[in-house]
DNA sequence: TGACTTAGTGTCTATACGACACTATTATAG
DNA sequence: CTATAATAGTGTCGTATAGACACTAAGTCA
C-alpha cells in the first residue's frame, strides 16, 4: 500500500541546529546515525515531515524523539533544496535553529537519546549530508541576530549574572567586550531586572543574579527599539 | 502512470513576491488565476517544484513562465507549511522575494503574461491562499533588510539620481528622510559613483546620474561595514 | 590575615546623527 | 526675454552615543 501522485515529488524533511552554551563554548547537539546513508556519522537531528503536521511541529517532534529536548526556542532558518544533497533521492529540508540552556535540559536524562551529544562549535566531527553548510548558515544567522535582538537569553538559565550574559555575547560574536561598556548598555536597555539573590558556591565575590525582563522587552520591541550590542 | 511512495508526501511549491518601484509607490506583481481553486482571484506567481530542479531554479522558471521576468534579484524568504493553506491537499511553499526596476522590464511585452499586472502595495486586491500573509512577511523583510544592506538598488534603473534613491528609501521605510543627511550618508559610503551625465527631459534643473558601485560594495561587505541608513 | 579572584563602578574624548535654510540651475509660460 | 516655478545641491552646529580606559570592593581560601 502506497501513495501515488501524478508527478514525482521531492521528499520534505526538517533539520534542527540546536545551540547550547556552557562555561566555555558554544555547543551544537548532534546525533549519530544508525542507518545508511552516512551510517555511523554525526548529523543534525531531523526527519521527514508528515502530511498532517506543520513544519514547526515536525521540527519539535523530531527534537523530542531524537534528543529529548522539548519546549525550547525554535526558529525557521532556511530551506535547502540542492538536487543531490541526499544520495538516496531528492530531499528538500527546512532547517531550523534552536537555543537551549545547558543547565535546564539534561540530554542524557532523556529516554531515547543514547546517541545524542553536544559538540563544541570549534571542534565538530565530519557531518552527514550538507549539514556542515546548514550549521554554518545557522551560526551566521545567530551571530547576525543576537546583535540586534536579545534572543541569546534562551541560552542562559532563568537567573544569570551579567558576567554570564557578557560571556554569551563574547562567545557568539567571537570577540571580547569591555565589561563596563557592556553593563552600561545592557542596564540602560532595562531588559534585565535585578533579583535580590546572588550566585552561590563560587570561590570569589559572588555576583548579583539578574532575570530577563520579557515584559519590558516586548514593550520596547513594539516601539521599534534598537537592541544593538 | 504515476509515482508511488511508501508515505504520503506534501506537495512542494514556490511562490514569489516581486517588488517593483515607480515614481509613486512600491508595487507588487500579481497574476490572475484561471483555474480552481480561487479561480479568477489574484495570487503570487509560483508553482510546483520539479524533482530535478533546485528551489531557486523553480522560482526563476515560474517567474519567466508566468510574468516574463528574468534575470532579476531573487532571495529566499520563508517556508510556509500550515496544514490547511491549500484547500486541495497539503502544499508546503517556499516563498521568495524579488526586486526589479520597472523601467528595464516591461511585463506587457512578455509573451505569456496576459494576466500578470502590477498593483501598488497600498491598494491590493484580495489574494488567494495565504498569499496576503506571505506578502506581509516579504514586505517586513524588505523593510528590515534595506536598512542595513543596499539591496534597494535592484529596484532602480542602472543609472539614477540621488533623488530617486532617496525616494526608494522613503517608500520602503515609509517615512521621510532629510535630503542633506541622506546625501551625506550615501556619498560617504562610496557605494554610488557619479557618472558624467545628467538626467534628461525634466522640466527643471536636471540632476546628476549615479551608478551603484558594486565593486566597492563587495569590498566593504567583506570588511563587515555597516550600511545602515 | 594576606593573597587571590571576580564584582562593580565613572569619566572623557571622538565620532555620528539629526535638525535646520539658503543659493544655483534649468525649463517653461507669459 | 524675463519672470516664475521647480528641483538640485550644499554646511554647520548641538547633542547623543560609542569606545577607551583603571581602580576599589567583597568574598574565598590557604
Amino acid at each position: 500500500m502506497g501513495h501515488t501522485y501524478e508527478f514525482a515529488r521531492p521528499a520534505l524533511a526538517v533539520d534542527v541546529v540546536v545551540f547550547g552554551l556552557d562555561e566555555e563554548d558554544l555547543q551544537v547537539m548532534l546525533i549519530q546515525r544508525d542507518l545508511p546513508p552516512f551510517d555511523g556519522q554525526w548529523a543534525l537531528p531531523g526527519g521527514f515531515v508528515r502530511v498532517e503536521e506543520t513544519l514547526d511541529d515536525a521540527a519539535r517532534r523530531e527534537l523530542v524523539e531524537e534528543t529529548g529536548l522539548r519546549d525550547i526556542y525554535l526558529e525557521q532558518l532556511y530551506t535547502f533544496g540542492a538536487v543531490e544533497r541526499d544520495p538516496r533521492e531528492r530531499v528538500v529540508t527546512v532547517a531550523y535553529y534552536a537555543l537551549v540552556n545547558l543547565e535546564g535540559h539534561d540530554v542524557r536524562a532523556s529516554t531515547d537519546a543514547r546517541n545524542a551529544a553536544w559538540f563544541p562549535l570549534s571542534d565538530l566531527p565530519e557531518l552527514a549530508f550538507d549539514h556542515q553548510e546548514i550549521l554554518e548558515v545557522a551560526y551566521e544567522r545567530l551571530r547576525g541576530k543576537v546583535r540586534y535582538q536579545p534572543i541569546g537569553f534562551e541560552l542562559l538559565p532563568d537567573r544569570f549574572t551579567l558576567r554570564q550574559l557578557q560571556h554569551l555575547y563574547e562567545v557568539i560574536l567571537d570577540r571580547e567586550l569591555d565589561k563596563r561598556n557592556f553593563r552600561k548598555k545592557v542596564l540602560a536597555m532595562e531588559i534585565v531586572r535585578e533579583t535580590k539573590d546572588i550566585e552561590k558556591d563560587v570561590a570569589h565575590r559572588a555576583a548579583r543574579l539578574y532575570r530577563f525582563d520579557k515584559r519590558t522587552y516586548d514593550r520596547l520591541t513594539r516601539q521599534g527599539f534598537n537592541f544593538e550590542i
